[in-house]
DNA sequence: ACAATAGGGGATAAATTTATCCCTATCTGA
DNA sequence: TCAGATAGGGATAAATTTATCCCCTATTGT
């Protein structure tokens, strides 16, 4: 794995739920999990923007982080399905909040990003 | 200013939010104004782990994005605050949130984000 | 005269994260 | 027999974000 030159700030509990949470992709994946979609192709179906890879490298650092586990089914073809913690599933209050937020101000934050990327 | 290759995905409330507060300082500069350090040498000092450049291209993204409004005393030696808007006092019980679920699990986060640090 | 404080920003390097490409394996259906 | 689905990962390139270094203005205190 990569070998962090920069150590980690972890000093309070914003700290600590970033280290978490930091990721393009992941809080969507806890999100899509936490809504039943379990199995890697599924959650690769929605979100297609992201690479297999990547989600991939996402998931198993949510679930060496805990947050999510991983059950393999030895059958052919292949089936593994990821599911939340019980401690990923305190997460998910918290995700639901931001997620909230950001659909109650849809309009304005869609206003200001793009306002930004214009200049 | 940096220009974007990989366009961003903006379709959710999720993909909102991460747009405005995505970046290593931007939450801990919200909740330092929201408890009335407001001078930029007073968050630097606050975060010391931050160079002076990026707190202050951090805090300038999110001006732009409305969350924080600067004002500028024109007095020698210059003499600036910043304070929250009113849209962006609406994220302070979400970045409380976020903190809170944080400060809840300090200890088994710190287990698990060494324990994988150390593999 | 000189250092310190206040606030800012350009240029560039380094760190870190994502993306891309290619390869592994087995079974099902056309 | 060939395409497609299923799941995964190594190697490497590209994108993006942070860090570092240096420079500017003007005043106050020593």
């Amino acid at each position: 794995m990569y070998e962090r030159k920069i150590p980690l700030s972890l000093n309070c509990g914003l700290d600590l739920i970033g280290e978490v949470l930091y990721g393009k992709w992941k809080i969507r994946l806890l999100w899509f999990i936490n809504e039943g979609f379990m199995r890697p192709s599924e959650l690769q179906r929605k979100i297609p923007d992201a690479s297999r890879r990547v989600l991939n490298m996402q998931l198993k650092e949510l679930e060496e982080h805990e947050l999510i586990s991983r059950k393999i089914y030895p059958v052919v073809p292949p089936k593994v399905e990821y599911s939340l913690t019980e401690f990923g599933n305190t997460l998910i209050p918290v995700i639901s909040a931001l997620g909230q937020w950001g659909d109650d101000h849809e309009e304005h934050l869609r206003t200001v990003i793009t306002k930004r990327l214009e200049k």
